[in-house]
DNA sequence: ATATAAACTTAGAGTCATCTAACAAAATTA
DNA sequence: TAATTTTGTTAGATGACTCTAAGTTTATAT
């Protein structure tokens, strides 16, 4: 069994490796706010457990066990997440730090339990998909709104790089997972896009926003 | 804040205080599964935080701001055995486990959440108080069915020392609280009983049995 | 291509919670 | 009450996780 820093650490791998495909030591003890020196021999400590790949110099990589641990953790975090939005009515916006904390528990029958309750739901309230059971994502390939182009109508899809305050942003514009979108127009110089939705017909998005909205075409 | 040791410690010297009014190091450390040592020097740091009243070979005491902090990680088990059961219809010898490890969360939100849906539980599953939100708690002070005489109806208030084997005993005699039990007899030799209840009109008792279950008078 | 900056590693120290070994006090028993 | 046992304390070591300081390697910029 891994302790409690250790899975702090495999989780922060698993989803700097899923934002920006390599990770380095430095981005690695950034997302931890844990220094340099600490980090690198937590490394050499799980490439001894063979959860990860550390070579000096060398990107870090998670091993196969180490992805599929990662993604256990996830899957936890993320079934808490659909569970304190579905069957406890917390905001989308409240829910990831107490998920912080229960993504930690070591209860199967717990999880099963709320997996069940929620009938074995494929994605978060953030629209992040959930790891199945072996610890696998399935990718589904969303494009970013702020890549879409003018006329074309689109479903929100999933929310990423969420923050406490970009979510309650979301909800002060009422913009919600599964809403349909239409992109009115995008404005060159700055990539901010005027969009219409619900009785909306020309709300503004700012690049910051929109390239962290994520959509399916329709 | 308290770190996950402190924590336990606190609630193991508040459990011991009650269940045999004085504590001493040598049970506590026993309770915890902890070396005396290690016991001794972590009770000089809660004493230096105020949380213990510590003198050398005197009997271990827990302060005001002690039994508060303790009342209060003993509220989160509780309430979260309550829901656990309540809510997500697990057994209630199935909850201790997972709530020793949800009691140490960190979320006054989701305790009042819980709290709330729960409709403001007096009680858990087992039948002990719920401290209140100062950490107090109300004990009634219920009699052990093996102090109760023949002829006497009781009702089933609330089962103490519980372990996984005792609660699945009491559920294979279909024992659960509020029930109305008849004393028929009391064996002089072992101090077994024999009770009525339900359609059973003779069930025996061992006297390791009914001074766990704690009665109220009818 | 060399100098500088950034990233990475190594070395050594500190804190927390644990242990064992040895000693001291209190309780029990003979 | 004296001997023995149990309980409690002190001292010192260990492992996990963190840090700072200093040195090394790689990347960047002149």
């Amino acid at each position: 069994m891994h302790s409690l820093t250790e899975e702090n650490y495999l989780k922060a791998l698993f989803n700097l490796a899923n934002e920006k495909g390599e990770v380095s030591p430095n981005e690695l003890s950034k997302r931890l706010a844990i220094k340099m020196p600490t980090v690198n021999s937590m490394m050499k400590k799980l490439a001894d457990k063979k959860l990860v790949h550390y070579e000096s110099y060398k990107p870090l990589r998670l091993s196969e066990k180490g992805k599929k641990e990662a993604g256990l953790i996830i899957r936890k975090h993320r079934l808490t997440e659909m569970f304190l939005v579905q069957k406890m009515d917390f905001g989308w916006e409240q829910v990831h730090e107490i998920a912080e904390q229960m993504e930690h528990l070591h209860s199967p029958q717990f999880f099963e339990k709320i997996d069940a309750m929620l009938g074995y739901p494929t994605i978060d309230p953030h629209g992040s998909p959930i790891p199945d059971k072996t610890g696998k994502i399935d990718w589904k390939h969303y494009e970013k709104l702020s890549d879409c182009k003018v006329g074309e109508t689109v479903k929100l899809a999933a929310v990423i790089h969420t923050t406490d305050e970009f979510l309650k942003f979301l909800n002060s514009r009422e913009l919600q997972l599964g809403l349909k979108i239409k992109i009115k127009s995008v404005e060159k110089f700055d990539g901010s896009m005027v969009i219409a939705y619900n009785k909306k017909t020309a709300e503004s998005l700012s690049h910051t926003v929109s390239e962290r909205l994520l959509v399916e075409k329709m």
